[in-house]
DNA sequence: GTTTCAGATGTTC
DNA sequence: GAACATCTGAAAC
């Protein structure tokens, strides 16, 4: 079953059969206000509050290296970035590798490939840079508010 | 010192 | 077998 979640980035498409997460795709047009009731909705809401909750169940991984690949974007803290050769040595594959597999990712931002950048410039992102953009700014305010409140509470 | 360019490289379709 | 969401080192300026 296809849903729609309206976020406060924008649009957000995806596909939700009862079980797991199929695939989620990052849309053009603005989000309507319609969410869905249901895990991967229930996750996003939280996101954007900037909650980290367990992931909602996701298909399974198309290739054993997507597996891998899935593991350390999932270890890659909210609010920071990996560049692709980096997260290539820690998996022991090329550069070039990693964006083709990162591209054939059917979960953008469930599974954060957002987080990896070119060493030189923002690299690349299948559902468009603006989205990339917005995403990574998002985080970085969302984390330079928590660093924020953690100090707050630290001094009081 | 910096910029430019070609070659290496592994996964995906 | 070709394409690719890159990196690196060497050469030129």
């Amino acid at each position: 079953m296809e849903y729609h979640y309206g976020s406060p980035l924008g649009g957000i498409g995806y596909v939700w059969d009862g079980q797991a997460c199929l695939s989620l795709d990052l849309l053009d047009e603005p989000g309507r206000p319609a969410h869905g009731r249901d895990p991967v909705a229930a996750w996003l809401d939280a996101w954007f509050a900037g909650e980290i909750l367990p992931l909602p169940p996701l298909v399974a991984p198309a290739t054993d290296f997507q597996a891998r690949l899935r593991r350390a974007l999932l270890g890659i803290p909210f609010g920071e970035t990996r560049s692709y050769g980096e997260l290539a040595r820690t998996l022991g594959t090329a550069p070039r590798a990693l964006g083709q597999a990162l591209k054939a990712n059917p979960l953008p931002l469930l599974v954060p490939c957002h987080r990896v950048v070119g060493a030189h410039g923002i690299g690349g992102f299948s559902c468009g840079l603006a989205w990339k953009r917005r995403l990574l700014d998002f985080e970085a305010s969302r984390r330079a508010v928590s660093v924020a409140e953690i100090q707050s509470r630290g001094v009081s």
